[in-house]
DNA sequence: CAAAGAACTGAGTTATTGCTCAGAATAGGG
DNA sequence: CCCTATTCTGAGCAATAACTCAGTTCTTTG
């Protein structure tokens, strides 16, 4: 539990490309390793084992175990932040459905990358402050994105674009990892369909009165 | 790791009253002790000096720390399963939407019981096979009552309950839990609604055709 | 090619924690 | 009130894992 924020910060920067080269294999071990057999158990030796590093050089760039899943997050979430800030800027969003399509095909393909690691990060998240920040402004820029998409829409008749946007992003992200996961995995074009068709119905739905029912 | 499944029943069964409290004791200690330190940090001394208990005693009654952990959730989910079995057999649904409100409210307060032991629960989860099973066959139950459920209703247009059903139960649980943690937890009236007016939407809208919008 | 420093090594230190066990305290039946 | 069974105690054992550091190897540079 490290108190001084510096902590969690790589101790060195490296100057020789070997050092680079070692930091990757470093992170590129930890994913495996973490995935393989979770946070508690994917001891920092193990991970130094699988990366052919000794000890030592782990802790020469990573001044403990919780920089290194940090750090994998990170890269995570940036290469996430851009790929969605691409496709944003990129093509216009075409019709509603097509951009709620687009939507949950990202998060589909996203389960796919690793969802093993994927699980232990998020898992993680609430015990690490740093994590958990780096998520929350994440989901902050994805419901603010949703938000103004559906507000370019005049088929969407929720009241308050805020929360149905928060309902939305929700829904697709923790739904479909869900059901994508063991035991059972649902069919991947199914469950696309039926996310499509769910998350359109509700925001289009036709306003409904108190009470009514 | 225990190997043997026997490991994880308690050792003794008490035959005074005061190895009863005990027990109880260890049992809301514990609680408590995971609630707030989360699984790993949550180490058995303490629950025993939280229970003003010695190691030794909590050992008698629990054969590991994984035990504990199981039958806290075993209570959880059975205390869940009676209360799910009685709202079913004893008034009739009411209207679709009546029946989903109720789903919804039954969720919402269960979140209410005591988010961060439940939270726990579910993550330590898939490293402890006893609990995943149990939470399997809860879920199974959950799902086999909803499709059920809709197949009552005429109104319900889905081509297949058994998805619809397993979509409607992840939804619920998943999102309504999510919503309502902390960071910027939602107003729980308006999630009720929102979340009962989507399910409803969902369910009773008229079937797409192919490649539609 | 030699000196300086960057990078690497891995046995060992330190701290934590799950869990044991020998014995003390308590309860209940005769 | 004694004897036996039950319950409780807590110092300490054993295992594990994060992390250090003194010394070695490799790179670069003047």
């Amino acid at each position: 539990m490290p108190a001084d924020p510096t902590e969690l910060q790589p101790r060195k920067q490296p100057r020789q490309v070997r050092a680079e080269l070692t930091r990757q294999r470093i992170l590129t071990a930890a994913a495996h390793v973490f995935a393989e057999y979770g946070y508690a158990a994917g001891t920092t030796n193990r991970i130094a084992e699988r990366a052919r590093v000794s000890i030592g050089s782990l802790y020469q760039y990573y001044p403990n175990k919780d920089a290194i899943l940090l750090e994998l997050m990170t890269r995570h979430l940036t290469a996430g932040i851009v790929a969605h800030r691409q496709r944003r800027d990129a093509e216009p969003s075409g019709t509603l459905e097509q951009a709620l399509r687009a939507q949950v095909r990202a998060v589909i393909d996203n389960h796919r990358d690793d969802p093993n690691l994927l699980r232990i990060m998020f898992e993680h998240a609430p015990r690490s402050p740093e994590l958990f920040r780096k998520i929350a402004q994440f989901e902050r820029e994805h419901i603010a994105y949703a938000q103004q998409l559906l507000a370019e829409y005049p088929e969407v008749r929720v009241q308050d674009t805020y929360v149905a946007a928060r309902l939305v992003v929700s829904t697709a992200e923790l739904v479909i990892h869900k059901l994508m996961a063991e035991p059972d995995p649902l069919d991947v074009e199914r469950l696309e369909n039926e996310m499509v068709a769910m998350l359109l119905s509700y925001l289009t739905a036709p306003p409904r009165a108190e009470g009514e029912g």
